[in-house]
DNA sequence: CGCAGCCGTTCGCAATATCCGAACGCAGCG
DNA sequence: CGCTGCGTTCGGATATTGCGAACGGCTGCG
């Protein structure tokens, strides 16, 4: 046998990446290491893994097949090697945490970096993608998710609320009248989100007004917010990703009564059992720190907002 | 993640050695290597999985636990990287192959060359040991077996059957008298074998006339066969392993009459599923191999010995 | 069209890892 | 006591790995 764990990795992170220099990028090694591991895999396997055609990569129904069936026996494989350090040892290994880019950038990297201080010899992988991954198949240890979850098959803690506002520039307003009143709503545009539909993202009742779907997406609500403060449409928005803009007046918190019930900020995580000590401690730490205040109750307290509908 | 496929593997088959010299002995390498890839792996993990008593090692709990959860996921991390060797991709990997010592010595070994000519990039492990190993727990990917199969967890097909007869030396008959019927066999002593009682090891039901269990005994055929033709008692052996001395006079077949029935010859394999494409065309290669005329049939034509009870 | 950027592959070189054999200390045996 | 076998440590030789540069091919842009 002379493949190693390490070709199986590459393997799956140049599936998992699309290409061989994402996968470099990712793991912050030279593409031509990257690309010599698949081809001294392929070369052990005796079969080729993915076709190339002038400098870009497709897998393999081989391909395919077989990381179906690595990817179960490698984690159980991690899995166990990581039971065995018992409770007295400190925490080995990797743990990798899919977020949300806007919450991850803002209320993780102190969260984490703390669990990452208290275990020195733990290895942390962050993914800060909006888009929804499937964390058994994408080797996601954790992730936090932010609104009503979807995927029963996997583990889930309840963290914290994330109210959402709905908001819109001055320019806007000035340009497309006032909205002081639901039945305002369907003469405005709002600003997409590329990862739902609009039937998702207003969350209310389909007799409800509502604004149309807008010219303008993205995939972050970040890049919302500033498409909303450029005067492209309304935003709905995540109560943190846009309180900073309303405090300068940048944009404003329109129709404050809209009765938008709070999004339930979760952990998730694969079930698998037993729950490798990494996560759980991990998923402790986060139940800790997201305990009692949550990060942008603390910073509203100087802003001229509504808070009566935020949770204690 | 700082440890490596071999790194399990090693720590695996120091399990299996019981020791680490016996495992680099079986690895071709230097005890030096095996130590210090023991080492590394317990500092990558943590803890410790040996206790060391001035030279002598014995596993943890820890090791034991973990070996338990290892075998089965490294076997399909194993399995899947050889599943994606389709049918036009010749053999590779390691095929790892248990079998009875003197059946081993006698029939495999040609059996077993002319299906490693035909699968060079195929790693062969021969492991010739009467003792009846627990294939899936010892690593063996098939095993042979002679007799009535007890283990109904493995797959198995049979090969062919092991005609027994009893043998002497006239040494013995001359000082312990004859043996010319059944009822002169509670005079006699027979030779013991180490692996089985004298309840397995005489085939005949209770009411049936046996000789005494012997004072002597050993752990395989070809040693149960030089001490009948020293003289120290009866030995019931597999015809394969008496034939030269019987046509060599050194020993004599006694009792020919006694309906003693042949034993089958069986190959054995874990039920994983698929089965590995390597077991499948290894059972099959045995098959053919022992298809038609079993191998001591053919050595037989010369001898002067009743043959009528050989299935053709 | 030419150009820039991105892709994956190949190569030479330096750094790192692995393996070997010798030496050592310890325990058990005759 | 000497000898053998055990596992550990060490220095040196060998093998492996990773890097960065160079290359050819493709795509998109002006």
């Amino acid at each position: 046998m002379n493949w190693s764990i390490i070709d199986i990795e590459t393997f799956l992170a140049v599936l998992d990446a699309g290409s061989i220099s994402g996968a470099a990028a990712r793991a912050d090694l030279s593409k031509s290491v990257v690309s010599k591991r698949i081809t001294d895999f392929e070369k052990a396997l005796g079969v080729p893994l993915f076709t190339r055609h002038a400098g870009r990569i497709a897998p393999t129904d081989n391909a395919l097949a077989l990381s179906e069936r690595l990817r179960p026996a490698l984690a159980e494989l991690i899995a166990a090697t990581e039971s065995v350090t018992g409770s007295e040892a400190e925490l080995r290994g990797r743990l990798a945490i899919s977020a949300p880019m806007s919450f991850g950038i803002r209320h993780l990297g102190p969260v984490i970096a703390g669990f990452a201080r208290a275990h020195p010899e733990l290895e942390i992988v962050l993914d800060y993608d909006d888009q929804i991954t499937d964390l058994g198949r994408s080797g996601f240890d954790v992730g936090l998710r932010i609104g009503h979850l979807k995927d029963s098959a996997l583990m889930s803690r309840r963290l914290c609320e994330d109210p959402r506002v709905l908001v819109a520039s001055p320019d806007y307003l000035a340009m497309h009248g006032p909205l002081t009143d639901v039945s305002d709503l369907p003469r405005h545009e709002i600003i997409g989100y590329l990862n739902v539909r609009l039937g998702e993202l207003w969350p209310l009742n389909a007799d409800f007004p509502r604004p149309r779907p807008g010219r303008v997406m993205a995939n972050n609500g970040d890049a919302m917010r500033d498409l909303a403060i450029g005067g492209l449409g309304l935003a709905l928005l995540p109560l943190f990703i846009v309180h900073d803009a309303i405090r300068e007046g940048r944009i404003g918190h329109v129709l404050p009564d809209l009765p938008i019930e709070p999004l339930p900020v979760s952990a998730v995580w694969p079930p698998i059992r037993p729950m490798p000590r990494k996560v759980r401690l991990f998923v402790d730490h986060l139940v800790n720190a997201f305990a009692g205040t949550p990060p942008w109750h603390a910073k509203m307290r100087g802003a001229s907002i509504r808070t009566g509908k935020l949770s204690s």
